[in-house]
DNA sequence: CACCACCATGCGCCAGTGGCATGGCAGAAT
DNA sequence: ATTCTGCCATGCCACTGGCGCATGGTGGTG
């Protein structure tokens, strides 16, 4: 009952002779011919009758002739879907991507992939890194954007850790700030500014500083989304601190200084996968078009 | 992508580890792991991922073992469904068969068939000899129960004949005829009787003997049904004549004698398959039914 | 640190499969 | 009637594919 006993035999059932699917086939007459006995034999029923012009399906031969399609079409639609699996005409790719990501890095490599792959389902969530990392141990993400702190390094047994990019910090201040010029600052410089923060401890998060201890910004404003900040901001209240990631375009009414790598932990971003799994090739794919942004941000 | 593979492949996918599936497989680790190899080969992709502990189906292994199932278990519908129609636990059977073998012959048949073999689907279509040949030339049916008179013998090199009995004609005489004790008569000792006819024709065709040319059955009373006919018989109004094939039972009131065959043409009754076509087994099967239902007759 | 479970692979052997030939058979053509 | 032609079956041989028996490599485990 192999697929290729099966596929001579359909092409006799539909020639009607042996020697003609054998011609078809590229085979000799005998080939075919002994590939039917032996179907016959295995199946223990004559399939076809032998008429002085030709072969005839039997009742038996009629029956195996369905199947036998059927067979025949669910090999070829497998090889189809890894064919297209493979060559990305098919399939889902799920991402998942902490917030910040998400403003402007995720969404770009995910526009470049679907344009190139448009067939290929995307769907993308929200979250934070332990998360993230446990929709993909449970199988429902296949690929995470994922943030590392120096002192919280990630699991790099469990997973297959794809370096991206370091994030880096920056410094939202007005345009007539007295620093707006420069391009690198470091947080002493700012001891005086009021800092607008998203909350208060968030902040501190932000800035798990080198620095003297007793450094504690001065937090006049909590505003949550980045839009509010910025403005408040552009409007001289204060500065804020920016992950550069979080930018997509540099706003006309602010200026955004680079903060000095030693005040600010490093977080490393990362794609992450489940470790010793392949990556499909939607995944590896989606690797490299994240690799294009970062490359677009640096 | 031979059946072979893909059920070593849904063994490991289940298993979980090459080794076991071996174990399972009655196979050697070795050839799982190649047969492995050699799948991924075919396809061009990864199906598993080998883990320390064993192996873990890949998007793509996913994605094959749902069309390996749907093969492997279309294989065994086919070897199923064939099993079932040589062993007749499935399929069907269409009769065709000339008026008088519907009265009791085939019936009988196809009882002891159907008891036999409950789930082969019978059907029964009455007809004349040359419309069932047509339907079976057609296709439309399985075997055809015909009868030939010598003179119109049926075409040998188209059809298969089973011969199964040659067919008796009998003359229905009331119990009180002066013929009545006798076993068999010959024609012309009923020149002087009434005959009730079927027809003034059929009656004739009935008689194509091999009698004087002059000979004229009196024919007084046309009854088209046997039950008419045999009540005017008993009545004392006349005699006719009866296929023996059309007697389920000798009645009471009557006496069946035998005709002379020289006085009747013999029809020979042959159960016809068309020529060169393998009989299905159920056809062979019912063959074997009708010799019995004809021994049954003798 | 030794052990164990698991997978990959080189080697030899055998069955299965295809090609080449021939033979048999029945209808078609001369 | 005889030859010719098209078709299927089968003996023979070479080759490939697949299996078992080994061994080697790797990562978790007691």
């Amino acid at each position: 009952m192999q697929p290729h006993a099966l596929q001579v035999f359909r092409a006799v059932a539909e020639h009607g002779t042996i020697t003609a699917a054998a011609r078809t086939l590229r085979y000799t007459q005998s080939a075919v011919s002994r590939q039917i006995a032996a179907l016959e034999a295995e199946t223990g029923s004559p399939l076809f009758d032998r008429l002085p012009r030709g072969v005839a399906l039997t009742e038996q031969g009629r029956c195996l002739l369905g199947h036998a399609e059927a067979v025949l079409d669910r090999l070829d639609a497998a090889r189809r879907d890894l064919a297209a699996l493979r060559d990305l005409t098919a399939g889902r790719l799920r991402v998942g991507a902490f917030p910040t990501a998400v403003a402007a890095l995720v969404p770009r490599a995910l526009a470049a992939f679907r344009s190139a792959h448009p067939q290929v389902a995307l769907s993308l969530v929200e979250g934070l890194t332990p998360g993230l990392l446990d929709r993909l141990l449970a199988g429902d993400a296949d690929v995470a954007v994922v943030s590392a702190a120096p002192d919280q390094p990630l699991d790099g047994d469990r997973f297959d850790l794809h370096h991206l990019v370091d994030e880096v910090l920056l410094v939202a201040v007005p345009r007539t700030h007295r620093l707006a010029h420069r391009r690198t600052v470091r947080l002493r410089e700012l001891a005086d500014d009021a800092f607008i923060a998203g909350s208060a401890t968030a902040e501190e998060t932000l800035l798990r500083a080198t620095l003297p201890a007793d450094f504690r910004p001065r937090i006049d404003i909590v505003a949550a989304e980045w839009t509010g900040k910025l403005g408040c901001v552009a409007a001289g209240l204060g500065v804020a601190l920016v992950p550069a990631l979080a930018v997509r375009a540099t706003p006309p009414d602010l200026a955004l200084l680079r903060l000095h790598p030693d005040d600010a932990s490093v977080r490393r971003v990362f794609a992450a996968t489940v470790a010793g799994r392949s990556r499909p090739p939607a995944v590896q794919r989606f690797l490299t078009r994240l690799d294009e942004a970062t490359a677009g941000l640096r």
